[in-house]
DNA sequence: TTTGGCACTCTTGAAGAAGGAGCGCCAGTT
DNA sequence: AACTGGCGCTCCTTCTTCAAGAGTGCCAAA
């Protein structure tokens, strides 16, 4: 299976991986003969097939059948010989039209790149929101919102906002509120989320109320609006069109989906996977990290601003997607995106 | 079928309806005199059946199978037989306690309500975020993020938040925002949202210019807060362990279902007829404005802050569920999260 | 009015038969 | 030595048949 394939194999390879994914269906020898480059019978084609077989390239689902790509074929397949079809002009607008429509809030964007991404793949749209680890601190605001009740408002960058409520002594004056705001912003203003995180915990365990209490209170103030967990937010939509694909007739693999769905974290993962690499990546069902998700894929693609990445999107179906269509589909709602946050800037 | 039933009548379809809820499964002559308080055989029973089938109460798969009730049955045992089981007490602590702990913030105690609701019924947890018709404004502030970018953040009653980034011309000035949130929040305070976008459609019509720059300015910065189609909020959780429910053997229903739960909006109208009523409803696929949500079923319950409702929350699933129940679930956690939201007033 | 009995219908599962798709192998051809 | 046509084999799929079982509908007797 590491050996190296001869260009004839390839060939043969290649065209079963192509024609698989047209037709969803195992590949005969008759249809290889007929749709590869190679002028040559099904007999002969048999033979290659057997080899290919053998080296863990394809596989038979019976004795009598085609044969069906392995994990491995479609690696290969992605890895050595997909051309990307461009995406015609004509997509492009109308992708970049819906995206602008969106408005300016980064949430509704997201909604939209997967809504998108979804209706061009008939597969199932994802979108991870702008990681703590990548995104930037800008401003906290504090405001009273009653007697003992803060409403804390992170601003960061891109105009993304967190907020939270938080309960605090009676005494706490509006005017206190700025001061300790001040103090933060001071302290955290352009650290990503995680690095303040980091900071914060241990400036709390070396902070003494009673050297500065004003510094201290801030700092308490900070870590109760961290408190909550980051929550990993999923953008996803097509679900219920991405159940056409015949691979769901099985109610196995419809399970899987769902599952994948509805672990938000486990998606997560995937999608941080792009950002590591910021670019490009097609992650397969069963590989490394990825185990437990079945005969699913991911296209996944950062986006951000300029050299930083925020988040990621792409589209979830089965092992048989069209790549050389979608991954341009992906890469281009992407840049669009990015487009769009490096605007506000 | 508007006729009204024997005694006898009433006694046998409510055992099959009982019977049929606990099993999934067409009920026989047999075992609906086994179950029921009717002394009576197999064959008496058979008859019985027999007209309320010609009455439209019960249908029959095939010929030689039992009946299975019709959704007019279910109907009438809901509204007329129906008697709810009392939550024990370990469970309502347990509702409770897991409340609790979701935090603060009304987002969070939402998910955490409708994954109680997944939990209890194995079904899909709903509930939907307060809604702009019925939640009151308490005050908008604007934040300047960069120069003609402004975040408008909108605190309602209860702590709720809205945000919103909005362009404006370079040359407003922080303080130029505060007068304007002063000015604003004077208008609305403590009307509901719908009531404050009506209201302001009016005054930006009659508001000239020239008369009160402020005044417009501010107008049209509320204006633009207000822009955004109130994003219907639903939480869902669930989906995927509602499939191990013998109906979802079928790939129809599958699609009726993830069709339901991806149109947010149409989830959105069921859960806002409870709330309208103020108290728990059950629709039934195919009944009033349910049409094209199959054969599900939802139990739906306002929760609110006193005397009127925020928002509705309950348990979707197939037409054939344990309402006796789950009803007092839904009930029960419908109360806790409006005692949680009161308290914080 | 109720009920036991019986014929009838329809589903379900198993078992077989026919048809077809596709492979493996081999012997003959280029 | 490489390729190919041909043939037998395997396995899936579909259709049919058959028997068993569940449940009904109806009738005649209690």
């Amino acid at each position: 299976m590491t050996m190296s394939l001869t260009e004839r194999e390839r060939e043969v390879l290649t065209t079963i991986v192509e024609s698989h994914i047209a037709n969803a269906a195992p590949v005969s020898s008759r249809s290889v003969a007929r749709q590869s480059r190679l002028d040559l019978s099904p007999a002969s084609i048999r033979g290659v097939m057997a080899d290919l077989t053998e080296a863990g390239w394809l596989e038979q689902p019976h004795t009598s059948a085609g044969r069906v790509p392995t994990k491995a074929a479609f690696r290969f397949y992605l890895d050595d010989v997909m051309r990307l079809r461009p995406l015609p002009d004509q997509q492009k607008e109308r992708i970049a039209s819906h995206l602008l429509d969106a408005g300016l809030d980064v949430g509704d964007m997201l909604k939209e790149a997967s809504r998108i991404l979804s209706g061009h793949s008939l597969q199932i749209g994802v979108a991870s929101a702008p990681r703590h680890s990548h995104i930037l601190w800008k401003r906290i605001e504090f405001a009273l919102v009653k007697p003992g009740l803060v409403m804390a408002v992170l601003i960061m960058q891109g105009g993304l906002v967190f907020k939270r409520l938080i309960a605090v002594g009676g005494d706490v004056t509006p005017d206190d509120l700025v001061k300790y705001g001040n103090c933060l912003n001071h302290m955290f203003r352009d650290m990503t989320l995680s690095q303040a995180r980091t900071k914060l915990a241990k400036e709390v365990q070396n902070a003494e109320e009673r050297i500065n209490r004003l510094y201290f209170r801030a700092l308490a103030l900070a870590a109760e609006t961290f408190k909550a967990e980051a929550e990993p937010e999923i953008i996803t939509d097509g679900a219920s069109n991405a159940l056409s694909q015949p691979e769901f007739a099985d109610l196995e693999q419809i399970r899987d989906l769902l599952s994948v769905l509805e672990d938000r974290s486990r998606l997560l993962e995937l999608l941080d996977k792009t950002m590591d690499e910021f670019k490009t990546v097609i992650i397969i069902g069963g590989e490394e990290g990825a185990d437990d998700m079945g005969a699913l894929g991911v296209i996944s693609c950062p986006y951000g601003s300029g050299d930083h990445p925020l988040g990621a999107l792409g589209v979830l179906g089965p092992l048989r997607m069209d790549y050389a269509k979608l991954v341009p589909v992906v890469n281009y709602t992407a840049g669009i995106l990015s487009k769009m946050l490096n605007r506000r800037f």
